[in-house]
DNA sequence: GTGCCAGAGTGGTCCGACCACCAACGGGTG
DNA sequence: CACCCGTTGGTGGTCGGACCACTCTGGCAC
């Protein structure tokens, strides 16, 4: 079977394949180097350039990193390393698919803050406290923002939590929430929704963490459904649209809750 | 600032942003067909062995597919196609790491199964229902399973939701699963967690729903606990281990909730 | 002992060639 | 006329080799 396998199958995917299987068994640990570029490929049978493509491959994954003229290393594997690939997602995708995506966030970051609520230190409170400042103060506000939600899942403790969460915030959408909120008049909301979270962080209260994430990521989500429709209405306005392109992606991504019922 | 950024910025990386920036502006739309390597390699001003690494890297993220003879192709962009990379995570992990994942995987599944109990349409609940019974069939038990967890979280209609989740639960990770109950004799209590959640489904009922999936996460995370707990001894008899390996990545994943109380 | 510098080794880039594959065009056949 | 099938051009896939940019290390000079 391997015989035929290996036959059409591309010789970069499986040089991909045999590296990831030489981490996976503990050939190459986190961290290790891994041998040349050149003798890798000797290694396997394959040219430099195949193999070139594959660490390319592997790097892009998280997986490898490459430093010039030091040598191809393997990374800590750790859940940030492997999960940067997909703020894609968030960088990508328009319309229907950030819906979701804010969908995911309303059942991760209530769960989140609410952990945090119960498991952060006075010393990360704190911090928590010094970036909600950051925010107020007015500088640099979107990643003020970014930074303030981020400390907050960091401080659950959990990692692969923090990276998920991470990437389904992409600094683009930020910018534009921010935006639109400021547009509308309503920052302070926003305002209002950071320090309700803040306090009940400080009153390790898990309860009234997740209700205050839950109005805030609800609000955003408010925010971007009546934006899309206005969208959609100028679009509706001026033509019919021959290809409005979308194939797949279904429905508009509704909901269960009262948000969702409000809208319609 | 754009000469100076280039000037030290790899050729490669140069060329990968440039390709997302034309896809993220609507010069190259999803499912378009993009230039040829070679035209395109011209068109940036660099080697076809760099762009070829740049397209490499860009496929890896879900970006691009390219077709052998035919051409490259910019994918749909759906959340499915951005998001496969990830299962790298749940692939290459191990221990500490992996009860993160479930923790995850508690957040996201009992509001994804509430969600899909409230949404889902009867041919889905009816073909879930069949996938129930493969289950208990017992042939293929694993990919079984793998799909009955799938199926659910795609009735959600929220695309995005259930490529995360599908990343976040590897099959690789199921099989580990079911050898360890069936080594354990609990197959039969996975098999009534199943039944459970199906049964809130038919019931139209998210908070059951929501219970059953709870349940069920939280049954795999306590064997994997035990599990975890039980090579930790085991390495701690025979050696105090020079190289526990691990720099960072933190405590073992606390908890919140009862399960962990129980566990302390 | 300390600092610097040259060399060897490594990844980064480029080039040109050839192979494997697909798709569309064409001529042949019914 | 309609349909089938082989040809042919164009595409991605792989290869080998060359040179450049960078890092690290060891030995030299001070």
């Amino acid at each position: 079977m391997t015989d035929l396998d290996a036959r059409r199958t591309p010789v970069t995917q499986r040089a991909v394949e045999e590296i990831k299987r030489r981490i996976a068994d503990g050939r190459f640990g986190p961290g290790d180097r891994l041998p040349t570029e050149r003798d890798l490929a000797a290694d396997l049978g394959v040219s430099r350039s195949s193999m070139r493509e594959a660490i390319r491959a592997l790097i892009t994954l998280g997986v490898l990193e490459s430093r010039h003229g030091a040598g191809v290393y393997v990374t800590a594997l750790r859940p940030s390393d492997l999960l940067e690939t997909f703020s894609v997602l968030a960088e990508v995708s328009q319309g229907a698919t950030l819906l979701e995506v804010l969908q995911v966030r309303r059942m991760l970051e209530p769960a989140a803050t609410a952990l945090a609520a119960a498991r952060a230190d006075d010393a990360q409170i704190a911090h928590i406290g010094t970036l909600l400042e950051d925010i107020d103060g007015g500088d640099g506000t979107v990643s003020a923002d970014l930074g303030f939600h981020q400390a907050i899942v960091a401080a659950t403790g959990n990692a692969t939590l923090a990276a998920v969460n991470d990437g389904l915030s992409s600094a683009s959408f930020h910018t534009r929430v921010w935006a639109g909120h400021r547009e509308a008049g309503l920052t302070a909301k926003l305002r209002e929704d950071h320090h309700r979270i803040h306090e009940a962080l400080l009153a390790r209260d898990p309860d009234a963490a997740r209700a205050a994430a839950t109005a805030h990521v609800l609000r955003v989500e408010d925010w971007l459904r009546a934006e899309l429709r206005g969208q959609a209405d100028l679009r509706g306005q001026a033509a019919a649209g021959p290809g409005d392109q979308g194939p797949a992606d279904a429905d508009p991504a509704g909901t269960v809750d009262p948000a969702a019922a409000r809208e319609r």
